[in-house]
DNA sequence: CGGTATCCGATGTGATACTG
DNA sequence: CAGTATCACATCGGATACCG
């Protein structure tokens, strides 16, 4: 345990070769891909049937929405309850796990909130100077 | 320190429709690729060679070093400075948004690090019911 | 030393059709 | 309602060879 008590050493973390073990690689792919991070959001606001989220989320497909929902519910982020009725319905909501996501996740969206417009001036000034 | 006043809304920011402006989006683009987060943290111990992020980033291609230094520069997180000598020198160093971007990564990095357990734990109980 | 150029396989994502 | 199955395609990343 090199590591300080409260600062992870990203340099330290990053490192995907150990076996076995999960890594901030798995989480950071969880929070990269495409959908994830827009599902917790949607969560926060309390548990969410599968059409709910469906409809709430512009422009993302059924199998895209499942594949979503099965990997976070594989890391523990989300559960999944389905009520044996009929028709049938399913809750998903989010674990204390994926509850003690926001506070990291939402430091990373007000910075890239409040960030925007410097990424945005230095994409183009990069292009620009391209050609 | 503590989070900033007013936290960003994912659902809002994360919507990648509107045209033109950078979005929190791309920000995750960066942050959940392979290598971008590795080589953001090897600088903030200040600036390197492109030689030097090659040996201390295990397993790393040319192609994709070189790939990464790009789009970090491209995004304003990381300057690249050139000095006309032979032979060559480049130094790659952490622009100001990119050491700003250090507090919410590393607290990313300190969940990541603090939650691996739980993360592994539930992964194997997942798939474990799979078959 | 610090890169490019090219090829290629793996993975992520989307469209569509179908089901308990 | 809440999915699954299949195919099709784009992007990502790795290997290799070459260049100023």
């Amino acid at each position: 345990m090199a590591i300080a008590p409260q600062t992870a050493d990203l340099t330290a973390v990053c490192r995907s070769d150990e076996r076995g073990a999960a890594h901030v690689r798995d989480i950071l792919d969880r929070i990269g891909d495409k959908w994830s991070m827009f599902v917790v959001s949607l969560l926060e606001r309390g548990p969410q049937r599968y059409g709910t989220l469906a409809r709430d989320i512009p422009g993302i497909s059924q199998r895209m929405l499942t594949v979503t929902l099965q990997r976070l519910e594989r890391d523990g982020l989300v559960t999944r309850t389905s009520y044996p009725e009929i028709p049938p319905r399913v809750e998903y909501a989010l674990s204390p796990l994926g509850e003690s996501l926001q506070e990291p996740i939402s430091a990373l969206a007000t910075w890239a909130y409040a960030h925007q417009a410097e990424f945005a001036e230095s994409r183009e000034r990069y292009d620009a100077k391209q050609n």
